[in-house]
DNA sequence: CTGATTATGTAACTTTTGTTACTGTGTGAT
DNA sequence: ATCACACAGTAACAAAAGTTACATAATCAG
């Protein structure tokens, strides 16, 4: 663990804190889909991806969805921490995008390595900094875009984050992450894909051009 | 201003803090209707508010608004520092909601007494705690809820803020706050008061009842 | 008082999004 | 092969929100 924890936070964290998180954090290894966390669970631990990306995703009691952002490596979820300070059970869905390697650290340490170290201290407040934009950029999509756009968005940071240029999903997937429907969804990629700039399959599409 | 920030955060800061701000901090006084910040304005102090209220709103380059919360007594804008943080330009707009007494204190010592002062710790994180939190509930409510749902929302906001039964804005203001069009709200309005639950007068809401 | 300005009411219409319903077509299990 | 099922295409319609246009009423400056 020590290894995977040097190369995704080395740069970050000095050797004591790295040592530290080696000792209480545990190492997890979760596959493509897997659900890390739903809404109502209690936050046990803070996570540190150290490869693989996670979808965070907020869902209401009504079971209404809506994409967030992704964690990719070397980042941490300040929804986690919002929710320990708060003592409060959990109001995201944390579901794996990618096959992913994390350590969970009990969220104990946090206020403890918050006082001793200053690269920790950063961490935290960067962290809180890149999630508080990355919900205030949904929260323009959401409020300022038409659902094309948001679409368009969408695919864009898909294609981003996995690295590729097919997109694994149907469109009713689609559909639940950007809290729409099916039809709407199939309506716009047609569209799109009469535009030229994507191509249409079962259970997947590829991307051609999104400028 | 010593006895101010006494009354306001005595209760959350030790003395040694308190003489520190009152040393480095710039007591303020703005009416109502005061913009405090503009979307591109440079970030030079973080706001601690004495009294009254300030409205946060988001702001994009097209003009597009969009109300996110108000910040009371006793509270700091996570904004601020998120902006801060990042040398970067506001997002967003402040505007006094209430004739507002409030202590800049300069975005240098934010570091410094991170490191120093465990309250000051806990009052950054309790702040980006509260205002993502917020943040979150505005994006709940532009994504999940109609407009005739957040209109309810927003006139309780208003009057728990504003601690009064009338509010004083025109349709054409809410309109803005809510980033739809007069009429849309004017429409809505009507339907409320032909409910029984608002009354309406020119420049000015009575709120009967909002259940 | 008069005229200009601002706020509101409302009708008529468009656009966008959401819903229902039905079709066809791959895919996989048996 | 055949059956069941999940996925996608599409039409027809409904609902919500946005737009344009105009009328009327309150307010204010001169």
């Amino acid at each position: 663990m020590i290894q995977e924890l040097k190369n995704s936070y080395g740069h970050l964290f000095e050797d004591e804190l790295l040592n530290e998180i080696a000792q209480v954090g545990t190492f997890k290894e979760v596959p493509a889909g897997f659900t890390l966390m739903s809404i109502g669970d209690y936050v046990r631990g803070m996570p540190l991806l150290v490869s693989g990306a996670i979808k965070i995703m907020r869902e209401d009691k009504e079971g209404d969805e809506l994409l967030l952002y992704y964690l990719e490596q070397g980042e941490t979820c300040s929804m986690t921490m919002n929710c320990c300070m708060g003592q409060t059970k959990s109001e995201i869905k944390a579901v794996a995008e990618k096959d992913t390697k994390l350590i969970m650290v009990p969220v104990q340490k946090m206020e403890e390595w918050t006082a001793k170290y200053k690269s920790w201290r950063n961490f935290v407040f960067q962290s809180y900094h890149t999630r508080l934009n990355e919900v205030l950029h949904i929260l323009d999509s959401v409020a300022f875009e038409k659902m094309d756009q948001r679409l368009l968005n969408y695919l864009k940071e898909k294609i981003r984050v996995n690295k590729t240029n097919t997109i694994h999903n149907t469109h009713q997937e689609i559909a639940y992450d950007l809290h729409t429907s099916r039809v709407v969804i199939s309506r716009l990629l047609k569209k799109l894909e009469q535009m030229g700039r994507i191509e249409l399959h079962r259970n997947h599409i590829k991307i051609i051009n999104l400028v």
